[in-house]
Parts: structure tokens; C-alpha cells; sequence
DNA sequence: TTACTTAGTGTCAAAAGAACACTAAGTAAA
DNA sequence: TTTACTTAGTGTTCTTTTGACACTAAGTAA
């Protein structure tokens, strides 16, 4: 199993920062795994591991999701490649890092298959002790994800597939930190002409049942072909 | 020098998009550079190499710069990593790839000091026979640059120092490839504060003499942290 | 029946963006 | 020295987009 190169290699690893939503819509998520061994022993980490060779790199990320969290499916997406010889103490390893969006009540309390422990820590504790250089991974995933919502539509990735409009609107003001003005925000949505409305209400609420819709991809796709471009 | 892993590792190296607009600013350049080794022996390829243990992604990249084109202190920025499996025929290489921006006129002719052959092109020739996976590279670079050009003041760096408002006007034409309205750019432009009028013309040329310009770093930092957006 | 909660809707004013054409300043050539 | 040529530089108007703002509708629970 072992292997001689010619010369050195930095050891290459893939991370993935996992953002959630609950469908209460309180907060955004992290989810983070405990390191079972050294170096950093007990501390919390983005979830990752060794590529392999002949293994591009989404696919071990995706690997590496699912074996220590049990996610699969998800929307995954890369986010910057950390490459500081002293990141990690034990010698000189690159992280390609990419950041992941789910919906947290597709998967809630998925621990760890892998029999690591895992859990969902609230973004805006901004947890300090984490292992690496974890903690500006994550800082650097939260500013993507801020950006990406503005002009390209992920935010739908955080939702279940049926939502109403209000939620939207929670996730945008929930990640945005910002206030957003109900009706402005609603004519902005719909009139781009993404959303499907499907011709359902919400079940099982004590006030009046929202209206039900479904990011609408082939009318996006089409659309963004047309030279239309998305922004909230 | 010869080193033993437990385990197999990808290679891992840098690649670098150079982008460079001369000061006729008739069109927008990508400096390659001529392999001399197989595999693709005789084509044009981005010019890069292999991460040295010990040294930061950064600094592979700028070295790698420095020895295959002489180029140095350039704006240079992280683009993408591809780590596809066979994206070299010998074995697994991972290539983390930046993207540079310089103004031709400051480096003319700056041939290898590597001995390499090295060589400017117009990107919209869109050279079909690039080494590896360096034309999907090129294009990931040439889709980055065109999106950062209308929120960030990247364009700058394509530009010299003192520069005037039509020059700038065509850059942005040149790379966006759509024309833009005179007037509605110098006020849009101007109103943003960012540049320092240096109080000085253009000299020999045929024609009335613009002001010159340069770019107000300072006062964009300030005015970013204000809660400034650049957007052109 | 009443209280409570969230859903859903339109108008107006301000700001930003897009379209548009001429004069100014300099060089070069007749 | 006049004329032709080239690029620099400038304002106004109309249209579109954005932002501020408050009430009624529909349902559940007490």
C-alpha cells in the first residue's frame, strides 16, 4: 500500500463546510464531527479526509460526506483550496474544501455512520476552538454562501423542496442578517418567474396555510440561457 | 530526495492564467508557454509546476511565474482546483490553478529566462490545442475574470498605472464584448470615488490629450468598509 | 364569538439606469 | 493659416427599478 515518489508531495485532503436549515428557521447550522486522534484529539472539525488516487475530487468529498455523516445527494459545491505548510503540525497538507448545502429535517440527527460523533452547532457562535484552520474555512464557506445567495439561486438548497414564500424570505434575512420588507421581497420572487407554484397550502399550522412552492429549474436554466440573470 | 508515503498521494501542482491587455487595447491576451517534455511535447499550455513541501499554494504559483515567464508582484488570485483522474496521462495530478492579471506594456517581451518558449495570444482565438485540461481551464479562468471585472476593481490591473476613463471604457468593452454608453461610464465611474485625478494629460498622441487616472486603492478600502459595493 | 397568528396584497416617491449629439482641444496635412 | 481629422469631454430626459409603508384575509385555538 505504501508509495515512493521522486520527490516530496504535500498530503492532499478534501473538507466540506455543511451548512442547515431547520424548518423552524431560526438559524443557520454547521455541521461539525469530533476528532477521534491526534492532533487536535476531542476537538470539533469540518468533516474530510485523504483523496485517493483516481479519485477526482468532488467525489471524495462526497465520499468523505457520507461516510462521516451520512449525507448524500446533497448540493456540494468547491469553495478554495488551503494550502499553508504549517496548517496541519504534522506536516505539510492541502485541503481542497467545499461547502455543502442541505436542509437539515431530510437528515436531522443523521450521526455519524462512521461512529464519529457529530453535531449541528449554530453559525452565529462562531465556535473558536476548532481544529486546523477550521475556523477560517468556515468564515470563508459563510462569506461564499452569503455572496452565492445574492445572484445565484442555492438558497432553494437550504429549503425542502415545497416551501412558501415566508420561509424564503427567513432564509434570506436569517444569512443575509438583514431585514427584508415582505412585499417588495415577494413581487421581486415572483416576478422572476422561477418559482412553481404549486397549488398547495400548508398542513398542520394554527393560522392561515402559505401557499406551497418549487424552485422551478428548467424555467431557471431556460432563463439564465436567455441572458437572464438572478439577484434577491 | 526520493520520499516514501504510506499511503498513494496525487501530485499536486500549480497552473497560472495570465491575463494581459496591451496598451493599443485591441484585444485581451493569455500568455502560454511551449512544453518542451512529454507528455504533449511542442504544445502551448499555461505555465505552472509541481508544489514544493514546504512552500504555500501562493508562493508554488508565484515562483512558478517568476522562473517560466519572468513575470513578478502581479495581481494574482486563486481560481479553481481540478483534480480530475486522468486529466494527466501519466498519473493523478491535482493542479490548483490562479489566474494573473498584468498590463502587457510593463513585461513586453519578456521571453522565459527559463529558456522556455513563451508567447502571448489573443484569447479570442480560442486556441483549440492546449496541453491537458488547460483549455477548460482557460475558460473557467476567462468566465472568473468577466465576472469579477463587474463587481470588483480588478480591471485596473490590466491596465498601467496612469490610465484614462476611454481606456478603462475599452477594457471593459474588450473583455465583456458588449459596448458601453460613453457618458453613463465616465459618470458611473467618477461617481464612485475611486479614482485620483492626477492632473496630468496623456502625451504624444494625435489628438486631444485625456486626463489621466489612477486607481485609489485607499480610498476603495475605506469606502468598502463603509459598506461600499463597486459595481460597473 | 373573540382573540391570535401569519398570509397576502398596491401605491407612490425617489433613485438609478439607458438613450442620445454636440462642442473642445489638439495634431497633421494641404 | 486654414482645413480636416481624431479623440476628449459634457447634460438632459425618459424609463425602469427600488424602497417605504399598513391594512384585510384566512385560518386555529381558547
Amino acid at each position: 500500500m505504501s508509495a515512493t515518489y521522486l520527490h516530496p508531495r504535500p498530503a492532499l485532503t478534501v473538507d466540506c463546510v455543511i451548512f442547515g436549515l431547520n424548518t423552524g428557521l431560526d438559524e443557520l447550522w454547521v455541521l461539525l464531527v469530533e476528532r477521534g486522534q491526534k492532533p487536535f484529539k476531542g476537538r470539533w472539525a469540518i468533516p474530510g479526509g485523504f483523496v485517493r488516487v483516481g479519485e477526482s475530487l468532488e467525489t471524495a468529498a462526497r465520499r468523505e460526506l457520507d461516510e462521516e455523516t451520512g449525507l448524500r445527494d446533497v448540493f456540494l459545491e468547491q469553495l478554495y483550496t488551503f494550502g499553508e505548510p504549517d496548517r496541519d503540525p504534522r506536516e505539510h497538507v492541502v485541503s481542497v474544501t467545499y461547502y455543502a448545502l442541505v436542509n437539515l429535517d431530510d437528515y436531522e440527527l443523521e450521526a455519524g455512520t462512521d461512529a464519529k460523533k457529530a453535531a449541528w452547532f449554530p453559525v452565529k457562535r462562531r465556535e473558536k476552538e476548532l481544529a486546523f484552520d477550521h475556523r477560517r474555512i468556515l468564515d470563508v464557506a459563510l462569506a461564499r454562501l452569503r455572496g452565492k445567495l445574492s445572484y445565484q439561486p442555492v438558497g432553494f438548497e437550504l429549503l425542502p423542496r415545497k416551501f412558501t414564500l415566508s420561509q424564503l424570505q427567513r432564509l434570506y434575512e436569517i444569512i443575509l442578517e438583514q431585514p427584508v420588507d415582505k412585499r417588495n421581497f415577494r413581487k421581486k420572487v415572483l416576478a422572476m418567474g422561477i418559482l412553481r407554484d404549486l397549488g398547495e397550502v400548508q398542513e398542520n399550522v394554527r393560522h392561515r396555510a402559505a401557499k406551497l412552492y418549487a424552485f422551478d429549474e428548467k424555467a431557471y436554466r431556460q432563463k439564465e440561457k436567455a441572458g437572464f440573470h438572478f439577484e434577491l
